[in-house]
DNA sequence: AATATACTACGATAAAAATCGTAGTTCCAA
DNA sequence: TTGGAACTACGATTTTTATCGTAGTATATT
């Protein structure tokens, strides 16, 4: 419940908790080496500004950080799945009525995954309708 | 491709057309109550808000009005469709390493899908996968 | 020790988005 | 025909987000 309190992070704060998520702990210049690395050159940002957006970020307590041999590295401190969760039921909200699903086909429309990809989210599918089978079987 | 070089529409520009989307032509008062209805009372906006909000969305090209009768009535000019599929796939990009159907695992991860809606998803995979078979076989 | 290099801290600014206040208009009812 | 109710136009402001510049600090190199 403390995680429900803690600030939806901002686009440019997902852009970094990204690239955390998949590797951390991270230094400043990293992260602002790999997001320049992902944008076009007229809008590339400079080293200080990924340097405040991350200091920010850990004053709002999206980030940890610690300091090893004189060095700043940074952590995500919000989990991946429950931040990822958030922000999609947020996007449902705002532009799908508040549902996940249409969000779902929406997206699936969009027609980018792979065969396995497509295996994997049968797989979920079938999880949850046999969830919700044994839940109604032990009304 | 003309609608491509149209403006991303913002969240509160979001919240609007979901509105429109749903039922149009609509006045300003209309959508100014319904958005005010479904938030908290301390988070109410003033009726010249909306107004001006979709003023601008009018002027972005988002919207389109008519006067009928003296009053004025807006209504989506960009589609549904197209403007979901676009800011899902932002969102992949931002939060989830471009790839869609993490996000769809997530989403359907909130599991407050139905039954009939796992079927529709069920049905769009099974469509996809016909697609892409049949892609295969054509090359 | 002096200088260069690489990093952080922090205030300031810029840019974007959201909100509001006021003035002006039209229409209708008393 | 006067006053009010409801609406629109539009500028201005506020708030949030994103970006940057400068100064400070420590380290390493000569």
């Amino acid at each position: 419940m403390s995680e429900h309190s803690l600030p939806t992070p901002t686009d440019a704060e997902l852009e970094i908790l990204q690239l955390l998520w998949n590797k951390s702990p991270e230094s400043v210049r990293y992260v602002n080496d790999h997001i320049n690395s992902r944008r076009a050159p007229e809008a590339q940002v400079g080293y200080t500004t990924t340097l405040k957006q991350m200091q920010v970020m850990l004053e709002k307590g999206l980030l940890r950080r610690e300091i090893v041999e004189r060095n700043h590295l940074y952590s995500p401190e919000v989990d991946r799945a429950q931040t990822q969760a958030r922000v999609v039921q947020d996007l449902a909200d705002l532009a799908f009525d508040g549902s996940a699903s249409s969000l779902v086909l929406r997206a699936l429309g969009s027609g980018n995954a792979t065969p396995e990809e497509l295996a994997a989210i049968k797989a979920m599918i079938a999880e949850m309708e046999t969830r919700m089978g044994a839940k109604d079987e032990k009304q």
